[in-house]
DNA sequence: TCATTTGTTCGAGATTATCGAATTAAAGAA
DNA sequence: TTCTTTAATTCGATAATCTCGAACAAATGA
């Protein structure tokens, strides 16, 4: 498994952010890595393929929402909180918190 | 031109709502909106096919953002700003503050 | 070395996006 | 009324993206 990319969070746009959060699995990924921490793509298993979601998490990390590391056979993704909020101020916040409902 | 469907916002999904704001030209159409007001479809035009326009107000209108009334051989757009904030507190604020930089 | 676990990549079929052309609808002029 | 203009939607075709299962790759441990 090589390493992935991620881009420099300054560098993407509002509209590439909203891209990957406006579909339902990859909202809740970010929603849960926001509440539970890091974690694997296993653990956040959905009822998608997991070549499905090997996609999804592709978009995440393509629009700065996530960070993949590996340990072992496993990637562990976490939310790019602080550099999301240094580029796109209170917009995270304002999206997780409506997400909790 | 028959009238047009609108959705309760209070129906509409987080994911939705941000699906509809994940495109360029869609997310510049809902900040024009609510810095210059209403407006209709040609004023807006961007740099795409009208049938293109037409089909990204189709997505706005389905999601709730924009409500379209016709006056005319026109129809007249306007962001939906105050139902928004009602079921997505704080979103299109934070949206739109970043939007203007 | 071989099997297991975890993800990614590939190839195919389904869905969605974009465009130009044709159509509909309202308004105004002849 | 009939014709023209303006504004936007609908249609049909091509291009791009999504989803899936199957095959593959990389690290771990027996």
């Amino acid at each position: 498994m090589r390493e992935l990319f991620h881009p420099d969070v300054q560098q993407v746009s509002l509209a590439s952010l909203l891209y990957a959060l406006g579909d339902p699995v990859r909202l809740e990924i970010a929603q849960r890595l926001a509440r539970e921490g890091e974690q694997s793509c296993s653990a956040l298993c959905c009822d998608v393929a997991k070549s499905t979601l090997s996609h999804h998490f592709k978009i995440l990390r393509e629009a700065g929402v996530v960070y993949s590391r590996k340990e072992g056979t496993q990637r562990i993704n976490s939310l790019r909180k602080t550099e999301l909020d240094q580029r796109f101020p209170g917009v995270m916040d304002a999206l997780l918190a409506v997400a909790e409902q």
